[in-house]
DNA sequence: TCCATGTAGTCAACTTGGTTGTCTAACCTT
DNA sequence: AAGGTTAGACAACCAAGTTGACTACATGGA
C-alpha cells in the first residue's frame, strides 16, 4: 500500500478535479483552491492580509496578490482596522458569502458521493482521524494548508 | 468539520513538513516530494519520462526536467528501450534505490507515529477508505498526484 | 516621553516549476 | 509507401511563489 502522503495528494487531486470540472459546467467563474480556502477563513474570523497568509501558509506578499484579486473581482473588500492604522480587515461582500454557499453545496455533494462509495461510518472516521492527528501535529495554531511539492 | 479536501491538503503538509525536517536533520539531501514519488515509481516498473509525467500529473515536458536533474545527481540513469528507438527506460541507480529505502523507513516511522495518535485501527481505515475511494473515481488507470494549487 | 524594536502592507526584482508550441526521428497502421 | 501518432528535446513564455527593502504605524520598556 502506498504511504499515507501518497494517499492524502492522490485523493486531494482527485476531489478537486472533480470539484473544478462542475464549477465549469455549471459555469461558475472557477476560482482557485486557495480563494476559496480564503472565503471560509474570512467567513470564520476577521482577518487581515498577514492572517490570511499565515492560514494558507505562504508568505503575506502572496497573500496580499490573492486578496487584491478577489477584491478586483468583487469577492472580498478591504475595510479599515478599528484600532491599528497599518492593518486593514479583509470582509466577504455578498457576492462573496453567495460563492461560498454554493461551494459548499458542491462539496457535499462531492462528500455524498465519496460517502456512497465507501461507506458513511468510513468517510466519517476519516475526517475525525484526519482531524484528530492534526490537533497532535499543530495543536491548536493553524496548520499551514498550501500543498508542498 | 472542514471539508474533505481541506483537511486532505493540511494533513499533507503537515507530514510532509514533517519528513523533510528529518532529512534535513539527518543531513540528507532534501529533495522535492516529486524526486520521490518518481523513485517510488520506478521501483515497481520500467517507465518511460512519458510515464512519469502522466503519473505525476503534469506535462511530458515538466517530469523530463525533473528527470535530468535525477540523472545529473546520479539517482537514476537512462537506458535506450529495446524495442522502441526514440524511447528511454528511466531506472533507479543503487543511490536511488538507496535513498527510496531510507525515505521508506522514515515514511514508515512518521506512520507509526501517526497510528500511535489516532490509532492503529483508525489509520488503516483511512488508508483503506482513500484507495477505495480512489479505485471508485479513477477505476485501474493511474490518479494524477500532483496537488492543484 | 522618548526610543528601540517590531509589525502591516506595498513595491520591485527575482526564482521556480510549470505551461504551450514546435520540431525531428521513430513508430504503427492500413 | 503514406498518413497519422508518439517520445523526446528545445524554446518562449507564464503564474505563483520567494526574498529584500522601505514606509508608516504600534508597542513596550528605560
Amino acid at each position: 500500500m502506498e504511504p499515507v502522503p501518497m494517499l492524502l495528494a492522490m485523493t486531494y487531486r482527485a476531489m478537486g478535479d472533480q470539484f473544478h470540472d462542475r464549477l465549469r459546467q455549471i459555469g461558475l467563474e472557477p476560482l482557485r483552491p486557495a480563494h476559496g480556502y480564503v472565503f471560509r477563513f474570512l467567513k470564520e474570523k476577521r482577518a487581515t492580509t498577514v492572517d490570511i497568509g499565515q492560514h494558507l501558509g505562504v508568505t503575506k506578499q502572496a497573500a496580499a496578490k490573492i486578496v487584491n484579486e478577489l477584491d478586483e473581482w468583487g469577492y472580498v473588500l478591504k475595510e479599515p482596522h478599528p484600532t491599528d492604522k497599518r492593518a486593514q480587515y479583509v470582509t466577504l461582500t455578498t457576492k462573496g458569502r453567495d460563492y461560498l454557499k454554493f461551494a459548499d453545496n458542491l462539496w457535499s455533494d462531492l462528500e455524498a458521493e465519496m460517502a456512497e462509495a465507501i461507506g458513511r461510518n468510513t468517510l466519517d472516521t476519516i475526517k475525525t482521524g484526519l482531524a484528530a492527528y492534526l490537533q497532535h501535529v499543530h495543536g491548536d495554531d493553524q496548520p499551514g494548508l498550501r500543498p508542498v511539492w
